[in-house]
DNA sequence: GTTGACCTTCGCCTAGACTCCGGGGTTTAG
DNA sequence: CTAAACCCCGGAGTCTAGGCGAAGGTCAAC
């Protein structure tokens, strides 16, 4: 079985090959194929999938997006939008959407810092719990 | 039965009134008897438990560190320190984790951020999805 | 004395993103 | 030909911090 009787001219790959070159585990290639990130491939006879490497690309597209802090449902989304001709205007929705949030994390941490700073540094380290100012601290803080 | 046969002075709490005075919910405060972080209380004959109000600022301390960013495992660590005189080095130095690990998180979702700005500013939002420099950076970013 | 509010345990459900397992069938290297 | 490596599917398990509900016992009020 040389370079093959189909039309297309990439690489027909295995699921395992698939995940060895995009990254991933064979299992997370099938749950994104569950998840709807990836669209059902074709079948050998035996029932195989046989990917084309575009899908190794999909599958770098849903890693970077994961890293930028999309969820899966998002990026499902994401693929969506240029599977069927979104907007761009939705893509940005989206983005705008996630900066938000992020935006969100960051201050929400920085509180949390801030008063974390402020504990630590009321602490001597020095003999045992009692009268620990950190302790102290989180006890009586307001709820 | 007045104010009672206890050496406690303290009231004496069912777990509704317990939950309602510490603002969780009864399920909550045995998902804590359960992790560790809450003594098992005393019993009545019919098997009630019974609890005195020192739980509820235990309770509350519990609610705090949480807000704090520390994990229900810390905090029963801090609680162990409280009930057993730790030393005041063990508490701060679970604040000093927690802090790096705040820390990182920010830094992190900084770099995420100045990502997505740079994203966002880069899409006019007009016309559809083919060429959207989002969904393109996407597709090059480095992996 | 009976309703309704409260309590008991047990065990399953949630979200997010996988990861592993078991019991098969298939393909390939030697 | 056979053993290793690969693939299939369905389902269960992981982690966090609880939520929910059933089936049944108790307690307080009217």
């Amino acid at each position: 079985m040389a370079n093959n009787n189909q039309s297309k001219t990439s690489a027909r790959l295995t699921i395992g090959r698939l995940a060895k070159q995009a990254g991933v585990g064979i299992d997370t290639v099938r749950f994104y194929e569950r998840r709807g990130l990836l669209p059902e491939p074709e079948r050998t006879m035996a029932g195989y999938r046989v990917y084309g490497d575009d899908t190794a690309a999909r599958i770098l597209f849903i890693r970077r997006a994961k890293r930028l802090g999309f969820t899966l449902d998002e990026i499902a989304t994401l693929l969506r939008l240029q599977d069927h001709g979104g907007k761009k205007a939705e893509v940005r929705s989206l983005t705008q959407h996630k900066l938000d949030e992020i935006n969100a994390k960051i201050s929400d941490l920085k509180r949390i810092r801030s008063v974390l700073q402020d504990l630590s540094a009321s602490c001597s380290g020095k003999g045992n719990v009692d009268g620990c100012p950190i302790i102290e601290a989180i006890s009586s803080m307001p709820t």
